[in-house]
DNA sequence: TGGAATTCTGAACACTGTCAAGATCGGACC
DNA sequence: GGTCCGATCTTGACAGTGTTCAGAATTCCA
């Protein structure tokens, strides 16, 4: 809480991937420099190696204060959806959808380097992530609603998590228009979702 | 032909591009150094500024003969099916999702720099990749023999890609087993592609 | 209060991309 | 055939990088 304790750093390490956080989100992770990063901290470059064992140990942590930073901006789009109706879920469900392609374009850089090689973890499973946690919440959702067509419940985690996530590194790569998305989104709703029992006044 | 002319170096351009792309598949994009490509072949460091205005450009040329690769390597997998019949065209397009995924995973190096920050053209549409149009190739071949169900062919074209490029991209982040993808391409077969009015005996 | 452990600095090393100036070659023109 | 010119490559240099290490400054704990 102090203001600069001088010489002990209150949290250095903490202050050091919140740096490199904001840099990777402004210029991309290519652009990050330890030495910048260090002098923007008020801190000599070799002060860093008593919390990181090199550079690519602090920018794998900014990876993942990237996932959090794209859960939490999940979790907000899919709750900004009230409701307890059939609607209201398949509405969660493709503001989830929206969520991630929204993040993936307006952090681009974070998001390159959140699945870029020097983040890649040969451990862990998708279940790790809140991420994936929230899709499955979601999927819960439909399915109580009978929302579902019987079965395809794995098929649609696979097929969904692929799919979304795909469209964004290739929206990413001038590959696919804003149309394309709606476009993507709406296929994957019509076909693998049961028609809603609610009122479908089709024109 | 000649071994090595002295001074003038042959096609320095495309000499400095093929060790470029090698040091990229073997140890990663990161990894090349501009000084170490000159020095492997056999010239001074800023004899390169006289082909390429600077580092990136070269590597982007790497991304660009990657993009010519990744295109034979799927024609292969393709045309390694041959018949005339609606099950030769199922399994072409099989091949093609599996050559797709194949190619991630053998050369990953490859495949990331080749959609990573620096090979991202503001410019190219899908179309105009050699890869885009082998999987419409595929589809064409599938509508050719009834395959495809009535008004579907946009929807899949866009699902396919999206999600054999999403699964490719997470599976090289360890996010997916080889059981998930086997799974999501059966997935996107069943789902999409009208049951074959060959014989099918089902047991 | 007196170590001891932690944290940070300063200088150094090897390496990087890039540039300006000069040497060297190939081919065109008279 | 001799001469010039443009393209091509080298040398040398500059600023910046990640990383290491000896030692100074600071805090913690007994």
């Amino acid at each position: 809480m102090t203001d600069r304790p001088a010489y002990h750093h209150g949290d250095l390490a903490a202050a050091l991937v919140a740096e490199a956080l904001t840099e990777v989100r402004v210029n991309g992770a290519n652009a990050v420099s330890l030495r910048g990063i260090a002098h923007a901290v008020g801190v000599s470059p070799s002060a860093a190696y008593h919390h990181f064992p090199d550079k690519a140990a602090l920018l794998q942590q900014v990876g993942m204060a990237g996932v959090e930073i794209l859960e939490e901006h999940l979790r907000m789009a899919v709750e900004s959806v009230s409701g307890d109706d059939a609607a209201a879920a398949v509405d969660r469900f493709v503001a989830a959808g929206r969520g991630y392609l929204g993040f993936a374009v307006a952090e681009q850089n974070l998001f390159r380097h959140m699945f870029g090689p020097l983040c890649s973890t040969p451990e862990g499973h998708r279940t790790d992530t809140g991420a994936f946690q929230i899709l499955i919440n979601c999927l819960d959702d439909l399915e109580i609603h009978g929302l579902l067509r019987p079965g395809i419940r794995p098929d649609l985690e696979l097929l969904a998590w692929t799919a979304v996530h795909g469209a964004a590194e290739l929206t990413l790569q001038s590959q696919l228009t804003p149309d394309d998305l709606t476009h993507l989104m709406a296929t994957v709703t019509r076909t693998f979702l049961a028609p809603s029992p609610s009122p479908s006044p089709s024109a």
